[in-house]
DNA sequence: CGCGCAGCCTGTCCGC
DNA sequence: TGCGGACAGGCTGCGC
């Protein structure tokens, strides 16, 4: 049950109810194996000793004796300390109560004996006794405190994650790694820095340790501000030694919350199994982005083949006596196919059909691209480069149709390049339907949500996030709207900045 | 090295 | 209402 902030809470609870300094006048233990097994040596050891520290390190409660004896307290699932009278009658899952003397308080009135109860139902918890330097060796094999602001930084994190192909949330969950932290707070410190539960550590970049550095000693103060974090009303649930209420159930943004929505982006929070333990996330908000394969887009992504349909379309208008702007051009870049021709039809007005005039300005652009070529976007080489050396299969998906895409790609020099080409006149509805990036994911023999899509248009990028792939948005000759930005899972300005992230692996998550 | 699984325990909740 | 199964905030040991 209780994780770091319900055990520094419980610590605080105790200092607090001043039982340090009692002495411990007898000791019942009515579950053996809460104690290690002998019950009798645990009591006569206890018998007499003066508790004169209690502390906190990663879960466990140590209460430190006079006569170098260290208990170590660890709650466990369901375990509960508490205070009382010690006429109070015993509950029925107190394993281990200690008698205290009738100390002092502070105003040196004498105070009726009162007792510290271990009350532990599902029996998992454990009060064990060691010499101080015991009790150091177990403890010693714990990781870093994290709510220490010096210990737990980037340089330490980083260290414990190199190298190491574990999934990070049981990574986080092993207390060799990080003291503290449970099931929880592992998963609303992954939510918070926007990491997938199951990305292995080693594929975290510098800037995610940053911000899992950032998020985990921000989401564990934030429960300890609140008192702790208490689920249900069961005879297991976590409940303070003083009786008083916790709050921090209400700040929870993904643990018990599958099915609802995330905060941050309104998606449906995610809950599986990992490592036997049910995990809380949000799918948008922390892809796993598994790239197993690279889709695209064609006109605009890896050839300049925009300014020349752009250009050419003026050419032809001009044929008319029409002198169109190259900036109204311009905006019909980036529409849907069926709303751009709207746009062209009004330009044109009644001087010439939108047919006529573009079948004109295709004839145009053919000859501009027969005499001059089609120049490749900048750092397409070198992207093809990686994704080869990788060997990460690709495929292209345009909207543009068989037999212009052939010339267009042959033209660039890149019809070699790629085994699979999907084009707009093989699907029966274009982008920003998904349908041409599923067909070109299926034939790679992928699914989208596999892939990594990169395209430079609104529509396009739509159709690669309907489809489920990773759409990474790299803007051509128009600003993308924010709705372009919104559904892009990333933004890059430059093929090289893609080319870069796929060498550091940041886009190579591997599950 | 890292994963999955069983085990340790009892209570609660959900569907039938 | 009863009954079986899944699941629960932790951790360990074992086999692959």
């Amino acid at each position: 049950m209780p994780e770091l902030p319900e055990v520094e809470n419980t610590v605080n609870d105790l200092r607090e109810a001043g039982i340090t300094g009692s002495r411990i006048t007898a000791v019942t233990v009515t579950w053996s194996r809460t104690v290690g097994g002998d019950s009798d040596a645990f009591c006569s050891q206890l018998h007499g000793r003066k508790l004169q520290t209690v502390t906190r390190r990663g879960k466990f409660i140590v209460l430190i004796f006079d006569g170098d004896l260290v208990g170590l307290l660890h709650l466990r699932m369901s375990g509960r300390l508490s205070i009382e009278a010690s006429e109070t009658l015993s509950g029925a899952y107190d394993r281990v109560t200690l008698a205290l003397d009738s100390g002092k308080t502070d105003s040196g009135t004498p105070e009726s004996g009162r007792e510290l109860r271990f009350h532990d139902p599902r029996k998992f918890g454990r009060f064990l006794l060691y010499s101080s330097a015991d009790a150091d060796q177990v403890l010693s094999r714990l990781g870093v405190e994290p709510l220490d602001r010096k210990a737990f930084s980037l340089e330490v994190l980083s260290r414990q994650l190199k190298g190491r192909r574990r999934r990070i949330k049981p990574l986080l969950l092993d207390q060799r790694v990080v003291a503290g932290l449970g099931n929880i707070y592992a998963d609303e410190s992954l939510w918070e820095a926007g990491i997938h539960p199951a990305r292995s550590a080693a594929s975290l970049q510098q800037g995610e340790i940053g911000a899992l550095v950032a998020a985990i000693p921000r989401v564990l103060e934030r429960a300890l501000a609140a008192g702790g974090t208490s689920l249900g009303k069961g005879q297991s649930n976590y409940r303070l030694p003083s009786g008083r209420s916790s709050k921090g159930q209400n700040g929870l943004q993904v643990y018990g919350r599958a099915g609802a929505a995330c905060s941050q982006c309104g998606g449906s929070i995610a809950r599986s199994m990992l490592a036997q333990r049910s995990t809380h996330y949000c799918p948008r908000c922390q892809p796993e982005a598994r790239i197993r394969g690279v889709l695209l887009d064609m006109d605009g992504t890896m050839i300049e083949t925009e300014r020349i349909l752009i250009g050419s379309f003026q050419q032809a208008a001009a044929e008319w006596g029409l002198h169109l702007a190259y900036e109204d051009l311009l905006a019909t870049i980036g529409k849907t196919a069926e709303v751009s021709r709207e746009i062209l039809r009004e330009m044109l007005g009644e001087v010439v059909s939108f047919e006529r005039c573009s079948k004109r300005a295709e004839e145009l652009a053919m000859e501009a691209i027969a005499l001059q070529g089609i120049a490749r976007r900048p750092g397409l080489d070198e992207f093809l480069d990686e994704l080869n050396r990788q060997g990460i299969p690709h495929a292209v998906a345009t909207s543009t149709h068989r037999r212009e895409a052939e010339y267009m790609l042959t033209q660039a020099g890149i019809r070699d390049r790629f085994s699979t080409v999907v084009c707009g006149d093989e699907v029966s509805n274009g982008k920003p339907a998904p349908e041409i990036y599923q067909r070109a994911a299926a034939q790679l023999g992928l699914e989208a949500r596999d892939c990594l899509a990169i395209e430079d248009s609104e529509p396009g990028i739509r159709a690669a996030a309907a489809a489920g792939a990773h759409a990474v948005l790299i803007p051509d000759l128009v600003q993308p709207s924010s709705r372009a930005r919104f559904v892009a899972a990333r933004v890059c300005a430059t093929l090289a900045e893609v080319t870069a992230l796929l060498r550091e692996g940041a886009l190579l998550y591997t599950p």
